[in-house]
RNA sequence: GCCCACGUAGCUCAGUCGGUAGAGCGCAUCCUUGGUAAGGAUGAGGUCACCGGUUCAAUUCCGGUCGUGGGCUCCA
């Protein structure tokens, strides 16, 4: 037998037996405390088990535990032997189709008639346990896949029947753990007894291969750790998310609310929330006009025939309401923006002098979407988009893009976003406009994405239809990705609308049309600064700032004063003077998240001050109320960042 | 839209194996005027989501509709 030479990744080598398994080559390579802690090993680019045999000269890199990968395959391990401890207490009449690792858990798919109950996943998890604990290994076998189809077939297990003649691979590879085989790329953990801390989070239905034409199948989500003690950081983190939701603190705080009889997807702002979305659309407005942006207004519904034009029937009717009749005239209610901003445009002859044209509308638009997609302030069916157009021209496109990152990011950095991913969407299968045009609008966003010095990711292929765009998901404080911001370059309505720009050769051009929106909609920007600030909102977007407590009704008509006083200088200012102890109100304030409480006794009435209670419990020393009003004002400006 | 679960007072929830319901918080009134996270008493609030069916009787059982939640799918 010859000998391979195995080295590890910047490390050491030593000369093995062809045939030698990973989890030997390890063994002699690393002491033993750390190979303890190795779950598998990446050659080049493959990942590979401990099992693996090793037949030529090899490059190990150990995965070890407390790397994403290794959670990865932790998690992947995990589902496996969820699956085994199901068919174990349910039987194989359960059929099995996918479970693979996903972000923060893993889940697995099952065939089944009734339900998963709670009593069901107590009973998975106890068995679950029993085989961690004989910490049975993972074994890997290749086979051919007619085989593994015969296989697969006796058992009954169509599903990955089906998997194995989609790979359409000469061969594929089984794991199995105690009773159980599966089809698997792998790689897994040495044996279940890695498997230290997990637990089945929920069941959901899901569809076979995501098409609701197939089977629903029940998937259960479950996460796994390689110890308690971060299990227990993740379990509280989504408690943590709970608290935040949302839709919990929109009720708790009286910020919006949704109501049956007027309809699933329509958002009532209350005034608190609609206090907090003025101050959003104010700050918004201004940063804008700052940038050299227009401001329109257009209406919410429009002829059927300019959605004809837009090509909207087309391609989007199936999300749009159905038209009404005026005056024998079939209208229907907007789904978007752009057809209005291009009425603007198309109003007068445009010089190629005036380009760019920066056109800025909150606009309310209306879209149909299925019932079970609606979720609280995130996915509504009437919602406020923070748009823009931007009209410009080719000579233009980078430096237009260029500036729409920039102020996208520093309205974003400034609502408390600091963290994005940046994905770059390329031309699709289906497209209009030139390849040339493609060509440079999609250079165009990289050089821009670029000279701003933006990590980012590129889709291939999942560009929209008329142009490749750039989509920014922002990361909240509990790490979470939410696409908000969108910048799309459009080729398709200038030409379905025949927009042109008198060039200096005096003939006409078309002019590029960018859509973008920042925020996204005002509805789901607010919902993600909701859970992002739980609730506890920064002073210069708070919808209330300070309260006024009293202690005793003798402060009542002083206190009534300093509030019109407050009032009057613009801030957002509340009273409390009911008969109840000071304790009490505190309390309150302290529940509805208010930034200041200001505590009237007789001393500050004697005084003219009020004593200045922050939402984190500590004391400022009594105030006049000019003072408090300027060290108000001067925490806002600092805050709104202008 | 599909699968599963759920819908009881303003809120959070308990309850009725079929005989029209309860708590805490909130609200109102009264007592209390108390300096940094809930003072006390009394009281008013419910077509038990809606529409049908079964039944002597339905909030409870059955069917449908609407809505909500977890997913699938889609997306701002």
């Amino acid at each position: 037998m010859t000998d391979i030479t195995i080295t590890l990744y910047k490390g050491e080598s030593v000369s093995l037996p062809t045939g030698t398994t990973v989890g030997e080559a390890l063994s002699a390579l690393l002491s033993n405390k750390q190979r303890k802690r190795t779950v598998a090993a990446r050659i080049d680019d493959m990942l590979a088990d401990f099992t693996t045999l090793l037949t030529e000269d090899s490059t190990l890199i150990p995965i070890q535990i407390g790397s994403e990968e290794s959670l990865d395959i932790l998690r992947h391990s995990t589902a496996h032997i969820m699956a085994l401890a199901v068919r174990e207490v349910f039987g194989t009449d359960i059929k099995i189709a996918i479970g693979p690792s996903i972000e923060n858990g893993f889940y697995y798919d099952f065939l089944r008639d009734q339900p998963f109950s709670p009593e069901d996943f107590e009973k998975i998890e106890k068995k679950m346990e029993e085989i961690v604990r004989q910490a049975l290994p993972f074994y890997r076998t290749e086979i051919q896949s007619s085989d593994a189809i015969t296989r697969f077939e006796a058992e009954d297990e169509k599903y990955k029947v089906e998997l194995i003649q989609d790979l359409e691979t000469k061969s594929v590879s089984l794991y199995q753990v105690g009773e159980f085989t599966d089809l698997c790329r792998g790689p897994h953990v040495p044996n279940t007894s890695f498997i230290r801390a997990f637990k089945l989070l929920r069941v959901a239905g899901a569809y076979w291969r995501g098409d609701e034409k197939n089977d629903v199948l029940q998937r259960i989500y479950g996460t796994s750790f390689f110890d308690k003690k971060e299990l227990k950081k993740h379990l509280n983190a989504l408690e943590e998310a709970k608290k935040r939701d949302h839709r919990k603190l929109g009720k708790e705080l009286e910020l919006f609310t949704i109501q049956e009889d007027i309809g699933a997807g329509l958002i009532l702002w209350q005034p608190k929330g609609a206090q907090l979305r003025r101050l959003v659309e104010d700050y918004w407005k201004d940063e804008h006009y700052r940038h050299d942006y227009d401001l329109l207004y257009t209406p919410h519904i429009a002829r059927q025939d300019l959605w004809k034009t837009s090509g909207h029937l087309d391609f989007y009717s199936e999300n749009m309401y159905s038209p009404m009749d005026i005056d024998g005239v079939a209208y229907q209610l907007k789904p978007m923006n752009c057809p209005f901003h291009i009425g603007v445009y198309t109003n007068k002859k445009r010089s190629y002098r005036e380009l760019p044209l920066r056109w800025a509308e909150l606009g309310t638009v209306y879209r149909y979407e299925r019932a079970g997609a609606l979720h609280g302030l995130l996915r509504v069916r009437g919602f406020t988009q923070d748009d823009a157009h931007i009209f410009c021209r080719p000579d233009q496109l980078e430096d237009e893009i260029f500036n729409i990152l920039e102020l996208n990011l520093h309205i974003l950095k400034n609502f408390g976003f600091k963290e994005y991913d940046i994905y770059l969407s390329t031309r699709p299968e289906k497209y209009v406009g030139s390849d040339e045009s493609w060509e440079l609008a999609t250079e165009s966003l990289k050089l821009a994405l670029e000279k701003k010095g933006l990590k980012f990711m590129i889709d291939p292929g999942e560009g929209v239809f008329y142009g490749p765009k750039i989509d920014i998901k922002i990361k909240d404080q509990l790490g979470r990705a939410w696409q908000c911001s969108t910048i799309q370059v459009d080729f398709n309505l200038p030409e379905r609308f025949q927009l042109a720009y008198t060039g200096a050769d005096n003939s006409d051009h078309q002019p590029i049309m960018i859509h973008r929106a920042l925020m996204g909609s005002l509805e789901r920007f607010i919902g993600v600064l909701i859970e992002h600030y739980a609730g506890v909102f920064p002073l210069w977007f708070a919808p209330v700032q300070a309260r006024i407590l009293n202690i005793t009704d003798d402060q009542a008509e002083y206190c009534e004063k300093i509030f019109m006083q407050l009032r009057k200088s613009g801030l957002r200012i509340e009273k409390d003077l009911r008969n109840e102890k000071l304790n009490y109100k505190i309390r309150e304030a302290q529940v509805n998240k208010i930034p200041y409480m200001l505590i009237v006794g007789d001393k500050e009435k004697e005084n003219g001050t009020v004593t200045v209670r922050l939402r984190d419990g500590k004391n400022l020393p009594p105030m006049t109320i000019p003072d408090f009003i300027e060290k108000i004002e001067m925490e806002v400006s600092e805050g709104r960042g202008i």
